[in-house]
DNA sequence: CAGCATCCCGGCTGATACTG
DNA sequence: CAGTATCAGCCGGGATGCTG
């Protein structure tokens, strides 16, 4: 039910703090993560609520990436007792503090999106190019 | 998060910004890209040498990696026609401003990544207890 | 030295069906 | 409404062997 990666326990000597890095992107760097917790830096959200707003994601996805930010205390989980059952899902401080780190990534990906596109078709013919020629 | 930036491709409507930071996890979130750039962040390196430096990284994925980086503009590829084979790696101007943009990550990783591993424990303590109450 | 090609497995992930 | 359980498919990525 659960696939938490337990995870490699031998670092690289070499890059200490890129090692790190890797640690956080196994936990936030996966398909749905970060789209939770930006949608959870607006407002505190049901489950419902956020399943309607991240497009393409299935329950189950949904529970799996929710459990995983709750384990790492970035995101919390507030169960109502009522019928129908009601459950409230919020960022932790902590979870503030990954949301403002992760943002500077979102404003490169805002900013050079295009070029890297550019790059990539600029590439792709390239690539072409020299299938080509090989094949004469 | 922020709400500028309508961006004009048709994304997620809720998550605008959010689904180009998938974008951009798709491209260096996997599990040695980080790594890589933050290796060429030093200086220039030769294919053997990020091999030596990177820890439990095959030959296949370390150039799947580098062409995946190469491909999008974010790292040049130098080869020296000589014998023995010489290629040199190198960041691009933008492969050094998507460091810096990951850097702030790295920086929540080092600073955090110690509470998350509480959180998990706890949380694992907690789960066990509930599973014990079940089986009773 | 710096790759490419191939085989193959484990797991993430989605689809579907069922519950309190 | 907010999940859980189960099954099936895909693909990331490791191991190995071969080239220029």
């Amino acid at each position: 039910m659960e696939p938490s990666t337990p995870s490699s326990g031998a670092c690289n000597e070499h890059t200490p703090s890129m090692c790190r890095a890797r640690e956080i992107l196994d936990r936030v760097g996966d398909k749905w993560s970060l789209q939770v917790i930006a949608l959870l830096g607006e407002r505190t959200k049901r489950f419902t609520e956020l399943k309607r707003e991240i497009d393409g994601i299935s329950q189950r996805m949904l529970t799996v990436t929710l459990r995983g930010l709750e384990r790492d205390g970035i995101v919390s989980r507030t169960v109502y007792p009522v019928m129908p059952p009601r459950v409230d899902y919020a960022l932790t401080p902590l979870g503030r503090t990954l949301m403002d780190a992760a943002s500077s990534l979102v404003r490169w990906a805002e900013t050079h999106l295009d070029e890297i596109d550019e790059a990539r078709a600029e590439y792709d013919v390239r690539a072409a190019e020299t299938d080509a020629l090989k094949s004469m």
